[in-house]
RNA sequence: CGCGGAGUGGAGCAGUCUGGCAGCUCGUCGGGCUCAUAACCCGAAGGUCGUAGGUUCAAAUCCUGCCUCCGCAA
């Protein structure tokens, strides 16, 4: 079977480097061009690219999607069988309807819940126990194809989006062998979603980095995991920014309002007051400038008055 | 050459503008106090100030090159 994978981040890329392991038959790769990126703004190849090149499987960076040249592409490489995966790209029907046995894809939720492009940290965000990795079918409308399997796993209580990521970009890549091999044994079941209970999961931006104090400690802490690692919780205490990168919880409670600096001892970290009286002990922040550290480490250098430093709400 | 910030004992920082004794909080080690402690008291060790050159009577501090780290850019 000849199968063309299209895929462009790490996640994609682990379930590639999967396929070939698994001795599948890549016959092209499709990624997103080169673009300058990181300090210095250099040309930088995706890590899909990199292991194609590797592998020395043709490799394919159109520009546009609907201009043709791409349909022309695909069709040169005969596909019975395309993989998406973190591709990055809306693909035209054009391009759906060139393989015979359908253009697959793996989603990192558990559809229909969380269509779009971040469902992990949309689960991490909401505070979900569980989630998972889906595979389905490509449909014109966005993650709304019939689903071939799913996989689910647990979400741990502190764990933050980047954690999840690494988990689910494994079991992803295991799933896809799996749908793989059973569409080329012709056993592979296709259940259509319920569009009903289908949530839509939009890209995160730096807008939504600010902590609301006034919320309760486990939605700080999800607000905090799911953030992370990109665009990061913030907040500002007594005029200084800083990057919130983990929080525990308290027993403690305190009639101060949302917000305040309850207490900031060396040992322990700095504890907010929350919403509804309970508060919160941040462990890990960075200043603006520096690096990201334990709030221990920060307080060495930074001795932080207790009880009268406010963070704006 | 995309823009900006930072490198100072083991950790986090001040000192740099205005050149002139290596400083603070913590950790570590030793001693003391305590039923006890992430508590407190006394004492000690530990630094070629990222690196290479330059200016100077004198450089952590001023100038130049290089290295490393961080933020913006999704």
């Amino acid at each position: 079977m000849r199968i063309v994978f299209m895929g462009t981040p790490d996640f994609a890329a682990a379930s590639l480097s999967r396929l070939l392991d698994e001795k599948f038959n890549v016959v092209g790769v499709f990624t997103q061009p080169d673009k300058p990126k990181n300090r210095g703004m250099q040309l930088c190849s995706s890590p899909v690219k990199e292991i194609a090149l590797e592998n020395g499987i043709p490799l394919f960076q159109p520009e546009k999607m609907r201009d043709g040249t791409a349909l022309q592409m695909l069709k040169s490489l005969e596909p019975d069988l395309v993989v998406v995966v973190a591709y990055g790209r809306i693909l035209p029907d054009d391009i759906l309807a060139v393989p015979e046995k359908g253009t697959i894809n793996i989603h990192g939720s558990l559809l229909p819940k969380y269509r779009g492009a971040a469902p992990i940290q949309w689960a991490v965000l909401n505070g979900d126990k569980v989630t998972g990795v889906s595979s389905m079918y490509l449909a014109s409308e966005l993650d709304s194809g019939d689903i071939i399997y799913t996989a689910e796993t647990e979400i741990g209580e502190f764990e933050s989006s980047g954690e999840l990521f690494e988990r689910l970009r494994e079991l992803g890549a295991e799933l896809l062998c799996k749908t793989v091999r059973d569409i080329e044994l012709g056993c592979a079941p296709r259940t259509p979603q319920d569009a009903k209970s289908a949530t839509f999961a939009p890209p995160l931006s730096k807008e939504m980095s600010p902590i609301d104090w006034n919320r309760t400690p486990r939605e700080i802490v999800k607000h905090i995991c799911g953030l992370n690692p990109w665009p990061v919780a913030t907040t500002e205490i007594s005029d200084c920014q800083f990057r919130i990168f983990a929080a525990e919880y308290t027993e403690n409670k305190t009639d101060k309002p949302a917000g305040t600096v309850v207490s900031a001892e060396r040992k322990r970290g700095i504890e907010v007051a929350c919403g509804n009286g309970e508060t919160l002990l941040i462990t890990r922040l960075q200043a603006l400038c520096g690096k990201q550290m334990t709030a221990a480490e920060y307080l060495c250098g930074h001795p932080m008055c207790q009880q009268n430093q406010s963070i704006d709400v």
